[in-house]
DNA sequence: AAAAAAT
């Protein structure tokens, strides 16, 4: 797992990095696959041998942490809170261990320092609009210091490396830790993992040792009763919640556990079995946990939807509703719950206000912050042409000399495969990741990856959202997504953290239907939009003249759906005056600010993750 | 139409 080095808390003093790890792998980008470690699509299953992932480094403690006087296994104050049987967590693994390079990181370090050092630019966050809407808004912090998370949690803090709340934790943190429930649109590494695990670890430490819950009601010894959850859409990103939570609880007495499908059970229910105050969990598997009566929620204190529109789509809506409203949850109004995502289309929110009671609505961030350090292109290219492409690109990236990696996004699984083994005939490293892999290969992909291994990851959807991919410093889409939320999320994968990024799309008359919302917000995000592009986004029939509802018409504009009613319908001239609305910061109801324009007004946000 | 998520 990364470091959560996201954050522009991230140090900027911090202290020297721990000495690259001795393993090295090959250089692997100049002259197509590192054979030691790459195996090509066509050799995988064939011998686990060849297949098995990298020694890992060994084990090493964060330099200074685990000699820091405090840092013992007795904490003091409410973090001495004894656990039910406090058993074993003086012996709790230090998650800060891996928190060095990865191997293979190793050789890339120059390269990936360049970037480290240069992109986080905390200014450009100082004046980030916020807007908040609801009853009694609690005002936000400047500094960790000011919130009395207790010493545990504060020292974790320290380790990460945070020296300062971002903008979504200012006014997130205290939000929640008011006990009042959150609906929240933050920006791209903006530190929203922290943002709610913060006051849910507080909270759960502060709170009443856990009720002894009551049995019964098919309720064995042998049910978990956490007192929070938390869900997310793919497996990938529950583990990654799970690896920062678990920073952040480190001898703080509370535990965390993951489940998630694609994996055996039976280490989850052994997991759950020792003990569980947060469980991280993908939706699928958590209704697996619950009708064989291995988890109660009945506990639940504190609910987090990562991700949160993604989980009120379609696809996730009735699996996540009966979770939420069908099972021993308790309702809202008795457990707090907060709902993080980049984009928030308004039906979406209008859903999820059925989770929320009297909540806040906070949205951070606005065009011309965090995406402009993404610089957009948009190429017209035919299908039969795009491989060609991308290898072009491929191979100017290669000449720069630089040791970067770059997200290749397809539409289709059975692209990606194609895909990857194209670029791996021609000598390049790429790997894939999407749902039809199994769990092992995923993980796989993903860690070769990140470690940079395998510089070029070809991918679906399911790494569109939330995962942290320091290094990334290209996404490509291959194959442009029909929804114009799915876009900004993918090309959120670079820019991360202050640093700058490129996002390249391969457009053609197949995604006519993503032209006037692409360059609307390309337009939003001051980047240069291609002639052509405006005129497909100006044809009737591509929603140049109509409201053009869903395929772009309601990416979200920061803006609370409550306050809608009255601000919309008059002056409807321009069918996407739904679409906008982040930017103007005085408050809700200027709504003469949104009609006009055109193209150029107050825009939505981009990159919001 | 496709992707994700349980076995």
């Amino acid at each position: 797992m990364a470091t959560p080095r996201t954050s522009w808390a991230d140090v900027a003093d911090a202290e020297p990095a721990p000495p690259p790890p001795v393993t090295t792998a090959p250089a692997p980008a100049a002259n197509g696959p590192a054979r030691s470690s790459y195996v090509p699509p066509h050799l995988r299953n064939r011998s686990a041998a060849s297949a098995a992932p990298p020694a890992a480094a060994p084990p090493r403690a964060a330099p200074g942490l685990l000699s820091r006087p405090g840092a013992g296994p007795a904490p003091t104050g409410f973090g001495a809170r004894p656990r039910g049987g406090g058993r074993g967590w003086d012996r709790e693994p230090d998650p800060f261990a891996d928190s060095a390079p990865a191997p293979g990181d190793a050789e890339g370090a120059a390269d990936f320092e360049e970037h480290q050092n240069t992109g986080i630019n905390f200014d450009a966050y100082e004046d980030i609009p916020v807007e908040t809407s609801g009853r009694e808004v609690p005002p936000p912090v400047a500094t960790f210091a000011e919130i009395d998370l207790g010493d545990a949690l504060n020292q974790n803090i320290r380790r990460c490396r945070y020296v300062r709340p971002t903008p979504v934790q200012r006014h997130a943190i205290p939000i929640s830790l008011a006990g009042r429930d959150l609906m929240a649109c933050a920006q791209t590494g903006s530190g929203k993992t922290a943002a709610f695990c913060f006051p849910i670890i507080s909270g759960i430490m502060r709170g009443p040792p856990a009720a002894r819950p009551q049995r019964g009601g098919g309720m064995g010894m042998r049910t978990a009763c956490p007192s929070a959850l938390i869900l997310s859409p793919t497996r990938e990103l529950s583990m990654q919640i799970h690896d920062e939570a678990r920073k952040f609880s480190y001898q703080t007495g509370v535990r965390v556990v993951v489940a998630y499908g694609g994996a055996p059970i039976t280490g989850q229910l052994r997991d759950l079995e020792r003990g569980v105050d947060i469980l991280v969990a993908t939706p699928g598997r958590l209704v697996d946990l619950l009708e064989r009566a291995r988890v109660s929620l009945q506990s639940i204190r504190y609910l987090a939807l990562d991700e949160a529109d993604r989980m009120l789509d379609m696809g996730f809506e009735p699996q996540v509703r009966r979770i939420v409203e069908q099972m021993d949850m308790p309702p809202p109004g008795v457990r707090q719950t907060m709902l993080f995502s980049a984009t928030f289309p308004k039906e979406i929110q209008r859903m999820a206000s059925d989770f929320l009671e009297n909540y806040i609505f906070l949205a951070v961030g606005r065009v011309g912050s965090s995406t402009d350090l993404i610089a957009q292109r948009v190429e017209f290219v035919q299908e039969a042409d795009k491989r060609s492409h991308l290898m072009d690109l491929l191979h100017a990236q290669r000449d720069t000399g630089k040791q970067t990696l770059t997200l290749v996004f397809v539409e289709t699984k059975r692209g990606a495969d194609s895909l990857e083994s194209w670029l791996c005939m021609n000598g390049f490293p790429a790997t894939s990741i999407h749902g039809d892999r199994n769990q092992q290969e995923r993980e796989y992909a993903l860690r070769s990856f990140k470690s940079g291994q395998t510089p070029i990851l070809v991918a679906t959807d399911v790494a569109a959202r939330g995962l942290d991919i320091p290094h990334v410093a290209h996404v490509v889409n291959f194959d442009l997504p029909n929804d114009i939320d799915d876009y900004v999320h993918r090309i959120g994968r670079t820019g991360r953290a202050g640093k700058s990024g490129l996002a390249t799309a391969f457009f053609n008359d197949n995604n006519s239907s993503l032209a006037r919302s692409l360059a609307e917000l390309m337009q939003e995000s001051n980047q240069e939009v291609p002639a052509w592009l405006s005129r497909y986004a100006a044809r009737p029939s591509y929603g140049g003249g109509g409201r053009n509802r869903r395929s772009g018409g309601s990416h979200f504009g920061g803006r609370d759906f409550r306050n809608d009613s009255s601000s919309f319908g008059k002056g409807g001239s321009r069918g996407g005056s739904d679409y906008y609305g982040g930017g103007s910061s005085g408050g809700y109801g200027g709504s003469s600010a949104y009609g006009g324009g055109g193209y150029g007004g107050a825009g939505a946000p981009s990159a919001w993750d």
